[in-house]
DNA sequence: CTTTGTAATGCTCATGAGTAGCATAATGGT
DNA sequence: ACCATTATGCTACTCATGAGCATTACAAAG
């Protein structure tokens, strides 16, 4: 604790003492998403195989009047994108996980925020919509569970578990493999992704953890577990992807990501590509119009064969009328 | 953005550009809790009045590996206190939230964070836990409704929107009373504390908005709403006491205040002060019961008058056991 | 014009969680 | 013995949720 000061002389002398925590940069990162095509895209900044980032900056203590106004300047200059939907996700600040190889680079601090917006165009050079699930693969189980956890996962997490010496420690490996991956009566959590980022990172089934790393992981080479990305912008997705599906069931902000006027089933495979899951139609169609979260406008849509749906627009209003506008989109059922 | 890099350079070059971040600090600050006598306690150290002070330090890159081990390493220094239970609240980075006098000191970002202990002693100099509710004397509605509301905060309130020139600044700041302390159909929210706060302090209603303002509060004197925290620490406060009023909902964290064997009501008197609340006892019970949280010892406590009660232990296994531990102590229900 | 496929939409039923209150049991004190 | 007090058991009601059946409305193929 060399450099840092005591509370009482902090107290007394609010001064800089020049050169004291110069070292430290902090970098603000958003994961923008957004939803075209029944699929969850993230903007990224693509620069190479793994080597995707997410937008970023350092704060600028002269020119940023908030951490958030500093946040959305760099997004702005970034991609020519006005920001709707913004909130803070978390700050890390690991030694170690903000390296582009071992041992290189400052001390960052990372504060990481969630935006969404429509799909929209006017984005600057370099930058694109990719689908998240391409940088967590296991994640999507609307069509089946993904294969890639029992093909690849599982057995790779088995050796995890067995490479500890400490029997306790293999115990609570276990434990935290089936907190976050499911099986053995407990069910699979859409929320946990950052928990199960983290599992993989710790047992070096990642790319970012062999890329941390001094050592090689044990038990062999990394597998191919979805495309890595720059710094701890993976880590910082992950968040993301695990907030927004926790918000969605009891906060209307899916309707950020939909155009003025949509269909309920529009609006159902909007909840369903974010949170992973299928969804029961009739029992969703119920919950949106119970909440009074939409209303009809009267015109049809026929983008699809079948019967006309109609089209529905969000009520803006319910954000001032109720304290919680319940929009409980997928059940919020908690076990 | 003058002193800003742009993306470009900084993933192709990452050394430190001397000087350029030096004028941050980096401040962790910890809401420590506690419950004793069915009052929450927060430990501050008394610097005098209104100066009361969370327990905190600057974060050091050189000695500390994470965030978080920063603020145990200051914690333990300044409170001789071991914490068990700690969660990273918010990054708060505001320009002119952090002042001592208007205008003075470095810039700081803060983050928050919120500790859970067991009543002990062994507290350095200078510690004191206070109930913390003498900071928000609205917030406690296990009696009844705080008569302060009415008698001093909705007229202020109501003041507030008055001093709008436009019309629609003066509904929307309508619609944010009304949220934030409920009437007209909208009910009381517990976890609101730090919304409520923003509230007050944007009217000019608390002590530290008068403190950070060059102009004097629109409207009269500051209000005695609550004992005064230095820098942004009272608000630090209202974000744990938010967010602890939301986790007790789904998770067992209650049980970290409590000693090894407690009575059910001992229990329930705890989430009460924390939730500022009361509770049906007989349903309070059940919940507990049925989700396996506690289990009964088969001794018997006779520290209250009438038929003894039963003391309980948490059974810790259920964090390993299931993979959201229920524990919704309170409902959790939404409206 | 009829058939077929697809989607929208309306309803019902069973289950379980949450709310509220009554009733009884077990103490200590007067 | 009676009363105040707290613990504890149990029931009735309401409402949210999960799942499925049935019907309606349209387009396109034959």
């Amino acid at each position: 604790m060399a450099s840092a000061r005591k509370f009482t002389d902090d107290a007394k002398n609010n001064e800089v003492t020049p050169g004291e925590a110069q070292t430290v940069l902090i970098g603000l990162s958003a994961a923008i998403v957004s939803v075209a095509e029944e699929r969850p895209r993230v903007l990224v900044m693509h620069r190479g195989e793994d080597a995707d980032a997410l937008p970023f900056g350092t704060f600028d203590p002269l020119s940023h009047r908030t951490l958030e106004s500093g946040l959305r300047n760099w997004v702005e200059e970034q991609t020519r994108l006005q920001l709707g939907y913004v909130e803070q996700l978390y700050t890390f600040g690991d030694r170690g996980r903000h390296m582009t190889r071992p041992g290189e680079g400052p001390r960052v601090l990372s504060v990481g925020y969630l935006a969404l917006t429509r799909p929209q165009q006017g984005r600057g050079p370099e930058t694109l919509w990719h689908d998240w699930y391409g940088y967590f693969p296991w994640e999507d189980w609307r069509e089946k569970k993904p294969p890639i956890i029992d093909a690849l996962i599982m057995p790779r997490l088995a050796q995890f578990v067995d490479s500890a010496s400490a029997k306790d420690l293999r115990v609570s490996r276990q434990d935290r493999i089936r907190l976050c991956f499911g099986g053995d009566g407990i069910a699979w959590d859409g929320e946990k992704v950052l928990e199960r980022y983290e599992l993989l990172y710790e047992a070096g089934l990642v790319k970012e953890a062999q890329r941390d790393r001094q050592a090689a992981p044990a038990g062999g080479p990394v597998l191919p577990l979805g495309s890595a990305m720059v710094f701890d912008h993976r880590r910082i997705l992950a968040t993301a992807m695990g907030r927004l599906r926790g918000k969605m069931k009891y906060r209307p902000v899916v309707f950020e990501l939909m155009p003025p006027e949509f269909t309920l089933l529009e609006l159902q495979r909007t909840v369903e590509a974010l949170s992973g899951i299928r969804l029961h139609k009739q029992n969703f169609r119920r919950l949106v119009e119970a909440q009074g979260l939409v209303e009809g406008t009267g015109r049809l849509s026929r983008k699809a064969g079948g019967r006309p749906a109609e089209q529905f627009r969000f009520r803006r209003e319910v954000l001032r009328e109720r304290p919680t506008p319940g929009a409980r989109l997928t059940s919020s059922r908690l076990r």
